[in-house]
DNA sequence: ATTCTGCTGAAAGCTTTTTGTAATTCGATT
DNA sequence: AATCGAATTACAAAAAGCTTTCAGCAGAAT
């Protein structure tokens, strides 16, 4: 999961980039409107949270830009201002939800939960399932067989990004790019490290195994 | 489906030939824009990548030689520079699409499948058919008579290189080309052993054949 | 502040699969 | 029958993938 910060005040923007981190996301940080309007419509985000005050390009303007290209991700507005006025104008130009600084770290978090959550369109059931395999992306589970299973961070990510897709093939090059970001060593095998760590946890000790090879393409979630 | 990339910069150009490839792309690497005229106006391509900034002859140069001599493949320009200025430039002396670095590889490789897409009839979403044969090129599955066949990389681009032309004979020539490039030792019996690979898995258990033998010529995809 | 724990990524070695070469056999055409 | 291109086969080389180990780092616990 990506999240993009357009935020230009340090003290704050190094606070969500460590809070979100914790909980698990990937997170790139635009100091300035006009690098936020690139990274939002270069990038695929699943969520961007939106100072209004910015240098270079305020944040309704960019907020609009966003909008206007056809962009749906959802967007949350962080704004000093309290005035109901302000909060309707955010609204109105295309934003999901409206927070006011300061603002508790968990209420953000809660938000940005229910945001992703509801971008996913996942619904009506929140679980992801496939054969016998449950994650639940809210509270982060994940069963095999009514067996609790427990993934690290990035394990979950690939497991996730795998259930999105099931029965497609996805590269190791889409792979490295949608956990680790797009500047990351091509040469690497992390991929290969963390596919092998995953099956270990859902595949190893089942009969039936749910990821596979596709030599020289990359990996499926498929049964048999 | 052949794919020139015309870049200097060893770190990007390997990330893309790599990802290029594991989407299924052949690609041929030009470093400066000498090498990259010579090849775009020597050799077939469904598509070349662009970089801008270039040793010998700068892109927007070569992309204008390039126009002016009458070639319509699709171009894909990458730049650092950000301006709307250099943007509109790019678009006017014929380029098809525009990605300013950093670019995310799967939006490159979305850019790519709309461009290489347009350009010819079959969409690679829809699955290819010939007779009992049905080839999806998204899920990379291939079955003849309702039977799931496996085939390694290369002799999928070779049937689906045969799907995209029924009917008609391809050279050897043209088949070594298209699937290993053109700098590949022309002495070589490559083409003829992953025919016969091929061969083995599509025709050999089944009483139609598909592919055919034109003695001198090269080999097509026909009934009887 | 220090220690401990556990996650992650790099690297190396190993296994398996795929691919290319080369030699041989086959078969059509002359 | 001789010739030439094509088909087949066996083997070697290269590539791809899997697994394990280790060290660095970060967060948690003390």
């Amino acid at each position: 999961m990506k999240i993009l910060v357009i935020e230009d005040d340090k003290k704050i923007s190094s606070f969500l980039l460590k809070g979100l981190k914790e909980a698990g996301y990937t997170v790139d940080l635009a100091g300035d409107g006009e690098e936020g309007l690139h990274l939002a419509t270069t990038f695929e985000y699943d969520l961007i949270i939106l100072d209004i005050m910015l240098p270079k390009m305020d944040g309704l303007t960019l907020l609009e830009k966003i909008r206007t290209e056809g962009y749906t991700t959802p967007i949350i507005i962080l704004s000093a201002k309290e005035s109901v006025d302000d909060k309707v104008k955010g609204l109105q130009s295309g934003g999901d939800d409206y927070l006011i600084k300061p603002f508790s770290f968990n209420e953000l978090l809660a938000r940005v939960q229910v945001l992703i959550r509801r971008g996913q369109r996942v619904s009506p059931q929140i679980n992801l399932k496939f054969e016998d395999l449950v994650v639940n992306p809210l509270t982060r589970e994940v069963w095999r067989s009514q067996k609790l299973v427990e993934l690290h961070v990035k394990e979950f990510m690939l497991l996730e990004y795998l259930l999105l897709n099931p029965g497609r093939v996805l590269t190791k090059t889409q792979i490295l790019e949608k956990i680790w970001g797009y500047d990351f060593d091509p040469q690497t095998n992390v991929v290969d490290v963390l596919i092998c760590r995953l099956r270990n946890k859902i595949d190893k000790n089942f009969k039936t195994k749910i990821i596979h090879t596709t030599r020289g393409v990359g990996y499926v979630l498929k049964k048999n």
